[in-house]
RNA sequence: GUGGUUGUAGCUCAGCUGGUCAGAGCACCGGAUUGUGGUUCCGGGGGUCGCCGGUUCAAAUCCGGUCAGCCACCCCA
């Protein structure tokens, strides 16, 4: 038979009720904030994602040519359309803009625990917004989506980090902007690889020095207050416009962590300059959410991008954002046994004894169904106990029971499934009943 | 893309060194039960033991390949 493709999930009703509680509190989340929800295509020019990430990218795509000519490929994330959306209408647009989208994306690649073929992330955005506040109102609304699951500081926490200073140390050190974008994606894999691997990439940037970097490089890694991160770069910093500089970020440093702060969302933040992202096109404060056992891969990453909306649409515009993957977040939630055990449960269930109450049982199914409750009953005719079975095993609060006693007397038997209690309710006022009893 | 490891029913698994080894529990369906319950009892459907090939009188079991899952690497938008 036809079995899965590999990387990609199927969606039984209880992963599907799952699914749909991850999207409602991320809609939920976002509303809360002032976002408003946006989407774009699952296929989008190929020329689209590479213009955004490079050649190597196209390896990781799920692409074609379609019948028209045309390269395509299913989105592997939300930013280059939202890119391309915003960049359209940037003019018009009132900033800042802040924008969510919730849409599943496709990567080429070998699937692992927690990385698949097919994917949901959950992204919010804001553009227009060059200063800390963009990543105060972004970071508040990370928290605060994970929040809303029941987890806590206990739980995850958010790694921040900044791109920025990493420059101004690295141009402090003699080093172009070329070799500054290849030592912080060394940097990225430092605590991941051995030290020899590292050295030996360092090799090229620092020659003979190597070692001696890569001593400082960790033990600003591992600096842990905006105090002594500036106290480590100024005194490795001698240029007066870099000096200058660190100063001028450590003040957009502390806007950020006392608007943090401020929303009570200390406990949350870890500075950890080791985390730089691997991607060029960063620009700024950069951030990371992770579970607090180290179990699993980086539950959201995001950071400040400035540039990626003009080289992708034309227009200059600040930006920031961040993605939540579904996979990861899924197995954390379910580990702390934070996702909700769903019943598909009927309010009504209708007992019905032969054809002849079918009609009466029918018309009253519909007007309930029609008031807004869950109604089921036996799609084929059964023995009542049979159907007292099925009644309870929906999981209804009242079995509607339609016998012969019933019809000849124009009333409906109202079992309660609960304490078992009866009463017979004449037929016209049966909706009149069923609203009180679930309204009390 | 590379390497390691795993693969028996929808699910969780048993099946020792090749010889009633195709099984159990749960789930599902039916009956006991034609006016009252999720318990209980009885019965039933469902697997070419991932797939293909090889060794053997005989393969779920051994060997090779392949596919898929998991782990690590690569990559991580």
């Amino acid at each position: 038979m036809f079995e899965r493709l590999p990387g990609f999930r199927d969606f039984y009703p209880e992963e599907c009720a799952v699914r749909n509680h991850l999207f409602r509190a991320w809609r939920s989340a976002a509303r809360r904030f002032g976002f408003s929800e946006y989407d774009g295509p699952l296929l989008e020019s190929l020329e689209l994602f590479r213009a955004k990430s490079g050649d190597e990218i196209v390896e990781q795509l799920f692409s074609f040519t379609d019948r028209g000519g045309r390269e395509v490929a299913l989105r592997p994330e939300l930013t280059p359309s939202l890119a391309r959306l915003a960049g359209a209408r940037a003019q018009s647009l009132k900033k800042p803009v802040k924008w969510f989208g919730i849409g599943e994306q496709f990567r080429y690649e070998r699937q692992q625990r927690g990385r698949l073929r097919s994917f949901y992330q959950f992204n919010a955005d804001i553009l227009g917004e060059p200063g800390p506040a963009a990543e105060i109102e972004l970071i508040a609304l990370l928290i605060h989506s994970f929040t809303s699951f029941g987890l806590g500081a206990a739980d995850f926490a958010v790694r921040l980090s900044d791109r920025d200073l990493w420059l101004f140390y690295l141009r402090g050190m003699g080093l172009d902007e070329e070799a500054c974008a290849g030592v912080l994606s060394v940097i990225d894999k430092m605590g991941r690889e051995p030290e020899e691997k590292t050295l030996e990439k360092l090799e090229p940037y620092f020659g003979e020095a190597r070692a001696d970097f890569m001593g400082k490089i960790a033990s600003l890694r591992d600096l842990k207050s905006l105090e002594d991160m500036r106290e480590f770069l100024l005194a490795h910093t001698t240029d007066g416009a870099l000096r200058e500089g660190i100063e001028q970020r450590l003040a957009q440093w502390r806007t950020l962590l006392s608007g943090l702060e401020a929303m009570g969302l200390g406990e949350f933040i870890r500075i950890d300059l080791g985390i730089v992202r691997g991607l060029a096109y960063y620009t700024g404060f950069v951030f990371e959410a992770f579970d607090r056992a180290g179990e699993l891969r980086a539950l959201a990453g995001g950071g400040r991008y400035d540039h990626l909306i003009e080289k992708l649409a034309g227009p200059e515009m600040a930006a920031a954002g961040f993605g939540i993957g579904d996979a990861t977040l899924w197995e954390l939630l379910e580990s702390k046994k934070l996702l909700p055990r769903y019943v598909e449960a009927a309010d009504l269930y209708a007992v019905i004894e032969g054809e002849a109450a079918r009609e009466a049982a029918f018309r009253d199914v519909r007007a309930l169904r029609e008031a807004g409750f869950r109604v089921e009953y036996s799609l084929k005719p059964l023995a009542f106990g049979k159907q007292f079975k099925l009644a309870a095993s929906s999981g209804a609060r009242l079995a509607l029971i339609y016998g012969s006693e019933e019809i000849a007397n124009a009333t409906v038997k109202v079992r309660n499934l609960q304490d078992r209690s009866e009463e017979a309710v004449p037929a016209g006022r049966l909706a009149a009943f069923i609203r009180e009893f679930f309204s009390g």
